[in-house]
DNA sequence: GATGAATGAGTCTTCATTCAT
DNA sequence: AATGAATGAAGACTCATTCAT
């Protein structure tokens, strides 16, 4: 048979993932089964294995997606013009989540959740991971410090802690809207506020 | 064997918890068979079984103890005289968590992990985890409004949103450590001082 | 500890057993577990395992209590005096199965037909059952004789043949009300008497 | 593999059937384990509980094909021209019974007690077995009124009572045989001859 | 004698993966 | 290349029976 073309694998590839996150938002990591996958995807068992060759690699890949479509749509953010505060920062991200999530019924912090769990047993994907969410503190960090520098004229050099304490006000707001659920982006921004306001009193 | 006494019962199930406890951190929640628990508890099936009569159970019970032990080690500081500023707290706090999940070579942040994936899937452990959380957020505006009263001598109302931001610090901070493993108690309280004092700049 | 009387024993027996006859007409042989049958009785595990060795052992038993119990109650229909026609026979018989079955909300149908399920594979039982059902059909063939003698005056040798016809009557007359359940034994004498009416038209 | 054809799939469950059926009668319904039966068959486990997805399917189709191949046996002689009279037609039936039972080593006895057992607790199985009587008693009926209506040149109505009674000599000839094993087709026809002319004597 | 906790082989079923066609 | 039937090694859980106290 003829071979394939480089876009037809790449259309097969992206109808197999598109699938595979819906089964594991939907059901979760462990009970999505690969028959769910197969028969979400329209394809057969073998065609699905000819572009993954494990279940684990469409978990990697799932997640991974998720992270790089996350990162498109915080990126802006991080690299706006004029740069934000840190509370407009943490309102914004956490409202992007909140609009990427609900996009077709996906929720993106489901995902969230399921993969940091299974990062904990799957090497490659806390590597992935990992990297995404060092890349995220730099942008992070990079974002603030312009928006110092914009704002006293002085050079400051470490923001690290900064945006690590930024992140983790995210990462929060994340774990408290999949596991509570009564968090709003507005919350957190005033939330940081008073926690600024009352550090001055 | 005649009737088993209180003590020996509660014994045996601390047993059985406590190997389902290093099972579930070391592999995860759906990696863990039954049959691992059922070795590393020293038991047979049937004993394991008698005591907490499905794995979903154990889960429960393991996340369960894992939030009560938390809540015990975290309750002196959120009432703690005098009360502690948001800084310090979210540094103490870290600390504690830190210093509780290395106890036994036990490793807490693993867990809140699992626990929070798997109550995506299971209602009878999401409820337990969401009522532990709101409770842990109530007590936190509580030790905030503390603070608060005591430094201005004013009676502030809301404390909602502040214990909300500085939860999601402390949870942030479990999710790092767990996924990117860089984060310290003491750049956490560094970071937030710093945005305290960036937004007065 | 002091030896226990031949009556507790004989008592403890008897609990036993009713136990397991009331959960065995209820759930059916296999679906019902020793432990269904010791709570039942109100006994220790191993104080019923002291009377009845094994659960063939007590399914042995409470059919052959079903049997003897139904014995007891066919019998003075068998030895009747002045002797039944046959018909009259089918309809008493089938009638004293429905009032001794309904006893207590016990069913002595469904015991029967379990108990011929299980005589299958078990050689005991079988033995058991097989006696009880030559002896019955005995007696059916010394009542049909004694009728038959009382209105010819002769001596016939064999009735045999339709002692068995007449116990097959009953046996079906069990199956049918227990599987299709619409038959009376009113139904049954008269489609005897019909078969026999429409024999010399 | 590629898709199988119907014909294939049908001799697939045919074969996993087959082995089913010889597993229950053998060593009866729960004795069996599906390992028994997916040796039997020849397949793998996946194999089999691809075509019947449950023990309990597997019992359902090895009764109904019983039933269905008992059916097959029967209705002509039911249907039988000129109509046979009630004792021939017990003859008859209970031969066919006879003949059926030990064709390849199956005994159709044995699984009909089976199924009377187990349609107990299987309301499905139940609702299967009943109609199945239902009609065959609606058969019977049907050939009585064909025969009486042939002797006699005259109508009769109801034939239900006969025929109930015709299918209990039927089936308690398969539960005597069985249970005690020492009756016969012959025996039954001599029996219900006998009660005919005892009744007229 | 009595107790009931403990045993552990055995049950049904699932599902990631393969490979003959 | 693609198919999907087949594989078979686990998995969670049960339950008749035993035996230390």
């Amino acid at each position: 048979m003829p071979k394939i073309s480089d876009e037809k694998r790449a259309a097969r590839r992206a109808q197999i993932l598109e699938a595979a996150w819906t089964c594991f938002q939907k059901d979760g990591l462990h009970a999505t089964t690969m028959d769910h996958i197969i028969r979400a995807s329209g394809l057969s068992a073998g065609a699905v294995y000819s572009y993954y060759p494990s279940k684990d690699d469409l978990i990697l890949a799932a997640v991974a997606t998720s992270l790089s479509g996350l990162s498109a749509i915080v990126a802006p953010l991080l690299h706006a013009e004029p740069p934000m505060s840190p509370s407009q920062l943490v309102g914004e991200i956490t409202e992007a989540i909140d609009r990427f999530a609900s996009r077709d019924g996906f929720d993106l912090k489901r995902i969230a959740l399921l993969g940091w769990s299974e990062a904990q047993r799957n090497e490659q994907l806390r590597a992935t991971m990992k990297s995404f969410y060092i890349d995220f503190r730099c942008d992070l960090a990079g974002a603030l410090k312009r928006w110092r520098d914009d704002r006293t004229g002085v050079e400051y050099d470490v923001e690290a802690d900064m945006a690590a304490a930024l992140l983790s006000l995210v990462l929060g707001y994340v774990v408290q809207s999949a596991v509570i659920g009564d968090v709003s982006p507005q919350g957190m921004v005033d939330g940081l506020a008073q926690l600024e306001r009352a550090a001055v009193e």
